[in-house]
DNA sequence: AATGAATGAGTATTCATTCAT
DNA sequence: TATGAATGAATACTCATTCAT
């Protein structure tokens, strides 16, 4: 099967990546797997990307950039300080398993980011982002703590056999909320 | 170097596998790496443990159960709520290379409790100890919301180039603590 | 679980290879799954043989002995050569699992021969005893060429998906009987 | 050594992988044996085969059918009954050690068939196929009895100190064509 | 520009064997 | 006498990467 001239392919094996991280996890990140995942030649993993460091680098930074506008999308169009706290809650408890799978990819990046400081960045410019969003309705210090609070909720979640009822989670965001 | 006789070997092997962790990341971890940090020859691992699946889940149980005790500790002796937040503040900001080492263990676990639900208890079982140590101070709900910013907040606090100073940290674990 | 002085533990050894070797094949018969197989310690087996080779040897010689015997009994017995047509058919439509497992042995014993002249004198013993116990009724090398179709019938049987009739062998068997 | 384009590098590791069974054994058989008999590098085979049982399993088919075909043609051309004895004979009583070489992989393959069914269908098609030859000078159930025979005559041979004179195995195979 | 066959360094793992107890 | 913890050499296998085509 020949495809020559694929302009869009250096975006389908970053996806591709994602989805790998997303179902086996980093250290079974290999490049047969995300080309196989890609449907696309092994070379041409090699000749778009200088190793598989820099994909997964650059694929985590696609991820990020994504996340980061959907968040901020979100958030955006909330009217007022109640309507956040909705946005906020749905945000944790979402159960599509999208959503699960752009998580399961976030943590993975935490933990390559430590050890990998060239990761760091994008981690920054993240946080930066979905913090930015949340100072529209609330004072910087608060918004830090709200996104911890989202970030903590949203770990325990995913790791626990039961996890919080919707409206406890909105029970402490709202509190997280308020200055 | 013959060395017969060394009735905590496993234990010496399983601690090196988490210092390995700390430093290098679960992907990283090699039955090589470990025998090499516990100094012990590379059967010995093989024959201690099935595989590193085995040693990793082990090595991790008992992080989890090592933590949980300190964290039981630090919290116990505080005498009323103020000190609490005294603890938990010590417990985000604390600045020692071992307590890094120890989250980013956490962290490592975390990632890849995602991907080995056999990992799903031995987090669960440090989520539920930590959470009961709160529970001398607060209400149940409570303790998950001051758990899940306390995880945040180290989480952010090791990936962000500037951390949070810690009067704000206080501030936020203040806010967290009360009703 | 102690268990000193066990006088019969060598046989019991020996015995449990053999399964090993019925169920497994030669390639992947190691110390540790004969030594399950007996219920013994890992260190019995090289406390009773001097490796594995030895420890094979001899359990393929007690096997040709057994079943030289075995042979031996059942064809002696026999009143006549029409007799010994029933019997020798019997021989090769034998179905019971312990059977199959006997053959399986034996040609996992010629398989190892090839290769390791000391089996030889084993294999040559053994159809050396099988052939005298045919001359009682047959000249020799009447007795060689049954010998050579049990072993190559038995052999086809074993491996075909759909057994020659009972009957079709029989008649192969008394064509070789006669001079 | 670079030798970048080898096309038929796949069909010499298979070749190679029987000569290295005929002299050592399955048992014996390594990736590293094979590799150093076909003059090729480790990797090379695990690139060609999914593993040691899938590189056996081809490499037996190879033979298999090599061997269907030189028995066919060699049956083929003979002009009637006293000719196939002949020929019958010859097979029984070659001493080239290609010969020995080949049957010594016969029977590394009916040892293996014996525990790994997917081999079973190669050892069928080939009993097959030897019979289909043998029917066009005796009918079906006096095929299976020379065939049998055969089979039988050799393995004795190979492991005999002292092998049958060609004149007995002659007689042997005449009573066994004559219906 | 793009590929996929090829490679070798590295991986996890197995296992016969040794030997202090 | 008997054991089983310990070892290291060898195994099967994976995979990032190279490079001729």
């Amino acid at each position: 099967v020949t495809r020559r001239h694929d302009p869009e392919r250096r975006e389908r094996i970053l996806d591709a990546a994602l989805r790998v991280v997303a179902e086996r996890g980093v250290p079974r990140t290999t490049h047969r797997a995300v080309a196989a995942a890609a449907d696309v030649p092994l070379g041409s993993l090699t000749y778009h990307f200088t190793g598989l460091d820099d994909l997964l680098r650059q694929a985590f930074a696609r991820h990020a950039a994504r996340l980061a506008t959907a968040y901020a999308a979100r958030v955006d169009g909330v009217g007022d300080r109640a309507g956040l706290v909705d946005a906020v809650t749905d945000l944790v408890c979402a159960d599509a398993d999208a959503d699960q799978d752009d998580w399961a990819i976030a943590y993975a990046l935490y933990a390559a980011a430590l050890q990998d400081p060239a990761l760091r960045t994008v981690t920054q410019e993240w946080m930066d982002a979905s913090r930015a969003a949340l100072t529209r309705y609330v004072d910087p210090l608060t918004a830090h703590g709200v996104d911890a609070l989202v970030e903590g909720l949203v770990m325990h979640r995913m790791l626990a056999t039961r996890p919080l009822p919707r409206a406890d989670v909105r029970l402490l965001v709202e509190r997280a909320v308020r200055p």
